[in-house]
DNA sequence: GTTAGCACTCCGACATGGAGAGTGCTAACG
DNA sequence: CGTTAGCACTCTCCATGTCGGAGTGCTAAC
């Protein structure tokens, strides 16, 4: 075991870190493993190469950096990156120009859904890696409005609209053909009794409401309400992503193996893992990061995943982020992404 | 020039134009350069290698077999591929277990857009290549419904019904702020007047109609007409397709160069190209093919498109197909899109 | 028309060798 | 004690050279 002061016990010293820093900071800048001379007179503090190895030394043994072969320089490691990131970065923020460019752009948009694609490209073009924006489901969403409609046979398209303006609609086998006043009466008996009511809550309210009933209820009424309960599911579960510039990452070649490039790509059509992910980070509060294999899963080992939540009046609307190779440049991806998330935030309250 | 039969004024003899077909089956299996010896023992024929060797250089003459370098084999050009294909193919149908199963997965899925997803998956699938389904605007399609909703401030938000059972919705901004009361009237006129009439026909009798009524028309009605135009604007170009199994593409070695790769990907995202071309084999009956750069599309110049126009009671409804590298198993891909297009064809008919 | 023979070309695999970069260790320095 | 110079060592990268295999085109003979 070293004796030196860096590894003693695990604390690691000022200077170690002030070098992990400039290690961090050229790699992500270069890609290339940094040797100690490199180090020594980018450093700038007027010290040999042979000490900047014993410092390195200490920091591959705190699991810091590491070397990809015998004579090769040192690398960050994921633990490396988390130091950097979480003590040592310093940020670039956007110039005034940059932010007013974004904002913009952003209320440029007319409607929320291109609102929110507008926002995932500008991330993506900013940053040359992928952009991907949330639209989550949001709890205080309620009902205005639904509509059932005969088409062909048994066949009875359901359509609902929602508080916040979006459309959802399904169609639904029923039992017997019914009449289109029939169904308009139905729908309106629903509309009448739930407008207002959160998505949520109407779905416990209906079953209840049928057991109540129960055999009083005549059986288009009961039909109906199961008709509005599923056309009330596909709109709850109504949460996705927009992803893009995924192709960015095809430059990197970090990335360019077939297999990983393939995985990754998988990964941005499936969609599930990548929602359950950003999800989390939804409970987070300001920008987070994954660097890696933090985010514990695998298409993205190779990635990080820089995240920060969007709010309208403190109220956490969804998430947005970016996601690139490990080796990234962090102190210009990190204010991206929170300054986008602000101003998303903002262009969605205004309307 | 050559004296010999093959080559004299471009006709082609028929030993040479079965040799081409040994020679595009066996490339196609091993996709490496194909050799006199391989090709004489190959074929079957009692020839030796040296015969071969004046019959391909006539095939180079002609431009369908080329080689790589001084001393590799032969390889197929586009026009070899062009002539494969129109003349020499022997195809391998889909045995009866194979179409059972197809049909299996397509009837199962409920509603027309799972159908087509499924079918584009299916595509995929089978041919460990790429997808895609194309859904055309009908000309056929008619007005059902149409819905004006009050949202906040001078928003309205407008729903149109086909009579496909399609809903389309835009959020609109009016001139000033009205009434549910109002905007329920003006729906109702419009559905009243315009049910049953073809999406096509609507806008110019809209405009003939704000036209004629002119001064007398309240501001209402005519504010409402354009509402209705806008939508049934958004309704008109919901031209799209589902592409599936992109990442499938990343196995070929002919595209694993990041360049291409990229290019490849953007046109999946990008769509427009990939559609205008599908839209022209939509007017060929049966399958079509583009091997190549005869696609005249940059994206797609190292693959090949095989696309079949579906059809419900004889009328065409889209396009399918799959894409893949040049090099791909046609004698087996030829027959999984045409059965596919008419398995798909079949299942939309039953809804 | 078909074939054998032959010289030629090109690719790919493999070994070789030196330059460059960087390391770890040791011993000496202030 | 931390810092440093020196040194042997290791590993990669690249250029070079060599060799066998595969396949061609041509020519002359069958």
């Amino acid at each position: 075991m070293s004796s030196r002061e860096g590894s003693r016990n695990g604390v690691v010293n000022e200077r170690a870190l002030y070098f992990l820093k400039v290690l961090v900071e050229r790699y992500i800048r270069d890609g290339e493993p940094i040797g100690s001379r490199t180090l020594a007179k980018d450093s700038g503090m007027d010290l040999s190469p042979a000490t900047i190895r014993n410092v390195m030394s200490d920091l591959e043994e705190l699991g810091l950096v590491a070397s990809p072969h015998t004579s090769a320089g040192r690398v960050p490691t994921s633990s490396g990156y988390r130091m950097f990131i979480d003590s040592l970065i310093t940020l670039k923020p956007l110039d005034s120009e940059e932010t007013a460019r974004l904002q913009r752009d952003l209320v440029g948009e007319t409607d929320r859904g291109s609102l929110v694609q507008s926002a995932s490209r500008l991330l993506s073009g900013l940053t040359h890696m992928a952009g991907v924006v949330m639209i989550p489901k949001r709890d205080d969403v309620r009902l205005r409005q639904i509509e059932f409609l005969p088409m062909s046979g048994t066949r009875v398209l359901t359509i609902l609209v929602t508080s916040s303006g979006e459309v959802h609609n399904r169609l639904i086998d029923t039992q017997r053909v019914y009449s289109r006043s029939e169904l308009e009466q139905s729908a309106n008996y629903i509309t009448r009794h739930f407008a207002g009511v959160p998505l949520e809550a109407i779905h416990d309210r209906l079953v209840q409401e049928m057991q109540e009933a129960r055999d009083g209820m005549n059986r288009i009424m009961s039909e109906a309400m199961e008709m509005a309960d599923q056309v009330l599911e596909s709109a709850r579960e109504a949460e996705d992503c927009v992803i893009s510039g995924q192709t960015n990452l095809m430059d990197f070649d970090e990335l360019a193996q077939m297999d990983r490039l393939r995985e990754l790509f998988n990964s941005f059509t499936e969609k599930r893992e990548l929602l359950h992910l950003l999800d989390e980070s939804m409970r987070a509060q300001g920008v987070q990061i994954f660097i890696g294999d933090e985010s514990g899963y695998r298409p993205l080992e190779a990635c990080s995943l820089v995240t920060a939540p969007y709010e309208v009046d403190n109220r956490v609307m969804g998430v947005l982020g970016v996601i690139g190779p490990t080796r990234m440049a962090y102190d210009r991806v990190i204010p991206i992404v929170d300054v986008t998330a602000k101003l998303l935030g903002a262009a969605l309250k205004s309307r």
